[in-house]
DNA sequence: GCCGTTTGTTAGCAAGGGTAATGAGTCGTG
DNA sequence: CACGACTCATTACCCTTGCTAACAAACGGC
C-alpha cells in the first residue's frame, strides 16, 4: 500500500517536518472553522489569552509573540476595543506607544472562553488516553518554542 | 507574577485546549510566513503529500481528508496542475469522478520539499533534544488523528 | 425511465494576513 | 539646543484562502 520511497520518513528531522506541518495546517484549519462566529477569531483568542498570562503589553510586545506583524496586530486590538473586552492606555514613558489591558468584560470572557471557547477541542480531548494528553501537554510547551525562536 | 485566576490550567482538558489552540494558531502563522513563495502553499503542500502517501485520489477524497470544502480543493487541484505538478483523469467507472494524480514534476517536487520546504522547521527541530521529537513524533500523529476524528 | 443523491465546478464573499507609506515621539550627537 | 535617525502605531491597499450558494453532469434505486 506504501510506496517506500515515499513514507514518510518520520525518523528524520525532515521527514518530523513534513508531517508536523501537514498535521499543524489542518488542525489550524479545523479550529478556524469550529470558530462558533459568535465568539472570538484565533488572533483575538490569543491576544486576550496573552493579556491574562502576562498583564498590559504593548501592541508591538503583542506583535512580536504572536508572531504577527504590527498592523495586523492594530487590527485586532481595534477589534477587540471594539467589542469593549481591552482598552489603550498611553504608556506613561513614551508617548510613542500605548498600553493594551484587558477590561473586566474581557477577563471575564478570557475566563469564559476556558470552558466554552475551547469545547470542540476539549470534547476531542478528552476521547483521549491520560498518556496521550500528557505528550500534548509536554508538545504544545515545545510547539510554543519552536515558534517563537 | 500570575493571577491565579487566569493562570492557564494546563491540567484541564479545557486549559490544555486553550494553550494547544494558541501554540497550534502561531506555528500555522509562523509556517505560513516562512513559505519562500517561490513555493507551495500550506494547503497545496499538503495536497501532494497525501497524494505521495496514498496514490491517486479523487477531489473529494482530498478534501474530506483535508478537512476542506469541495471547492476549496477545487481550486488547489486547479493550481497544482497549471503548474503541472498534478493530472486528472477520468475515472474509470464513474465519469462524474476524476482521478487525481502526482506528474514526475509533482513526485519531484514531493522529495525535494523533504529536503528544502521543511528547512525551517526542520532546523527549528534540529535543535531539540532527541525527547522532545520523540515526544512531537507522537504528538503529530495524535493531532492529526484530533483533526480526523 | 425518473427522481433523489453525489461529484465537481463556478461565482461571489469575507476573514485575516502582509507590505508600503505616514505621522508622532524619542534619543543620541554634533 | 537642534537636527537627524530610529521606533511605534496606524492607515491604505492587496492577496491568499477559506466559505456558502447555485448548478450541471452522472449515477443508481425504484
Amino acid at each position: 500500500m506504501k510506496n517506500p520511497d515515499l513514507t514518510p520518513q518520520t525518523r528524520t528531522d525532515a521527514g518530523l517536518a513534513a508531517v508536523l506541518r501537514v498535521a499543524v495546517g489542518r488542525l489550524a484549519r479545523r479550529l478556524r472553522a469550529q470558530r462558533p462566529d459568535a465568539s472570538l477569531s484565533l488572533g483575538q483568542g490569543a491576544v486576550l489569552f496573552a493579556l491574562a498570562r502576562h498583564g498590559q503589553m504593548t501592541p508591538r510586545a503583542l506583535a512580536d509573540h504572536e508572531k504577527v506583524q504590527p498592523p495586523s496586530m492594530t487590527r485586532i486590538i481595534t477589534a477587540l476595543e471594539e467589542r469593549g473586552l481591552v482598552t489603550r492606555t498611553p504608556h506613561p514613558q513614551d508617548r510613542r506607544q500605548q498600553l493594551v489591558d484587558l477590561t473586566e468584560a474581557g477577563r471575564t470572557l478570557v475566563r469564559e472562553d476556558q470552558h466554552r471557547r475551547e469545547a470542540w477541542l476539549a470534547r476531542r480531548l478528552a476521547e483521549l488516553s491520560p498518556q496521550e494528553k500528557a505528550v500534548l501537554r509536554e508538545a504544545a510547551e515545545i510547539l510554543d518554542r519552536l515558534s517563537q525562536s
